[in-house]
DNA sequence: GACCTGACGGTAC
DNA sequence: GGTACCGCCAGGT
């Protein structure tokens, strides 16, 4: 089934570590091998797993465009800095929580 | 089966 | 450094 693709996002989105976060364009990148980032959203839109730490995924601007996809807009920042997820000017500090599917091993 | 949309990314200006 | 336009993959209508 074509939906398979989503299981490989929730996968991916699951591994990744308290207190990182990671960026569309890299698991959609992880997974189609091109730039498919709006299809990591468009799963994480289904997320039928509550386990899925969607919250860990931002774009590459490190703002939380999925925020109001939540049942509160704030509860995505909540969790992440529950994480210890620094903000900067209300965006996360990707310089030091990016994390990359690729890099997870490596870095 | 075709067209449009979508939690985005990258490059160009 | 910020804004604008184009591009990519899959799903839904």
């Amino acid at each position: 089934m074509k939906q398979d693709f989503y299981q490989k996002v929730y996968n991916l989105v699951k591994k990744i570590p308290r207190g990182k976060v990671s960026t569309y364009g890299h698991i959609g990148r992880a997974l189609t091998g091109g730039n498919s980032a709006r299809l990591v959203g468009m799963a994480l839109n289904n997320c039928p797993d509550p386990q899925t730490p969607c919250h860990r995924v931002v774009n590459r601007n490190g703002e939380l465009t999925g925020a109001p996809h939540f049942d509160h807009p704030d509860m995505m920042r909540d969790l992440l800095e529950n994480e210890k997820v620094t903000f900067k000017d209300g965006r996360v500090d990707m310089k030091k929580h990016l994390w990359v599917p690729q890099s997870q091993v490596n870095y």
